[in-house]
DNA sequence: CAAATTTTTTACCAACTGGTATAATAATAA
DNA sequence: TTATTATTATACCAGTTGGTAAAAAATTTG
């Protein structure tokens, strides 16, 4: 995966995967609209002439970056709605975030917030943007409790539309307090005490490997 | 209040307590960085130079707005503290949360949580203080827990610091949630799920110091 | 009236914003 | 070698940022 065919002109210095992480780290660290193209630039460095023409524009390249961040860091949260019953899937959807929010790697809290969940009204698309995100990712998991119901782990009385956004709230809280300094122990103390209260289907003890 | 002895000068058109009023608006809208100086001078109908005598700078200005909001609109959390019962506070705390976090006259979400979750290099200091704000909230709820347990209102093993900061970050999950749309019944559901598992103490009905 | 005082108004500042035109440079293809 | 091509580097653009100096206007005091 080295030996590219060169094309003719000069060599491009920079490669644009890790372009594309550093430019992830800045947005997740300060925001769209408090990341500006000077510090991106100079993280990658690269001049903006080079950036504009791999990237197109900020905005452009922030939907880059909120894909790159998508695909790898939260990579768990597709994973975690596959899990076997919606017990397991809320288990590790938190367990995992806290996990992740707090991570020395990475940036405190989730980018999807992080990214603009205020700002001024030039960057209201990239708001607007971030929100339609958030709410798919909710949507998302209402299905899977619908799903659970069929499949006999989640109480035909739950509330399927509460309880998604019960698990949202309750990941996008904790990304607040991942900004506010939790540690990963409390994070996961949170996460625990969802999952104690949570509605499993009282009749179907569901007898899958543990 | 209103017979003021005006001093000597030209007198001043505008009152400081309306324009506090638009900043904490504008603020609470679009956070410290995504507003700008021209917005608020337009907005509050006054000039730079009269904008910078009455308030000194922008940062302060913030801060004075945060303080208008902490007295105005979510002054019933200090209400809700010295509610009889750690049920109640929460009670009170949420369901009066859920109400202004969508409050047609208010910005959707938290004003502590919105004035600069997210933030350029420059902001740091806002945002540090946003953090100290949140921090002390929390504190001040696991503090009402404890007398909660000394009042014998909530189980002695109740692990009040998980609680607390249990109920905080539902509050600014609930935040994001009013950004993300949610209505006010939603918020209430959230609300009550909460206050549904609440370890309310098994043995004392209501009984004083012990 | 005129002096004193306080505010408003107008104009301006340097620094920075996202974005780009132009030219120099480094590779390949002929 | 000499074009051709693609990327880099330099310099620049108009607009906006937070903040201010200086003058003009409106009031009270003498």
């Amino acid at each position: 995966m080295s030996e590219i065919k060169r094309g003719r002109g000069r060599p491009s210095k920079f490669d644009a995967e890790t372009s594309l992480q550093v430019a992830m780290h800045l947005f997740w660290s300060h925001g769209y609209e408090g990341t500006s193209m000077t510090e991106l630039t100079e993280a990658m460095s690269i001049n903006k002439p080079s950036l504009y023409a791999a990237f197109g524009s900020k905005e452009n390249l922030f939907h880059k970056a909120v894909e790159h961040y998508l695909a790898g860091p939260v990579a768990f949260i597709d994973a975690a709605l596959q899990e076997k019953t919606a017990y397991e899937v809320v288990e590790k959807l938190l367990l995992d975030s806290a996990a992740c929010l707090v991570h020395p790697d990475n940036p405190k809290g989730c980018m999807v917030l992080m990214g603009s969940l205020n700002c001024g009204k030039e960057a209201e698309a990239i708001k607007q943007e971030m929100i339609v995100r958030r709410q798919d990712y909710e949507q998302a998991l209402k299905q899977r409790f619908i799903l659970a119901q069929e499949q006999g782990d989640l109480s035909q009385d739950a509330a399927v539309d509460t309880l998604a956004k019960y698990v949202v709230t309750m990941h996008q809280g904790m990304s607040v307090q991942a900004v506010n300094g939790a540690s990963r122990a409390e994070l996961e103390s949170l996460a625990n005490l969802v999952l104690q209260h949570w509605p499993v289907n009282q009749q179907s003890a569901n007898q899958t490997a543990s």
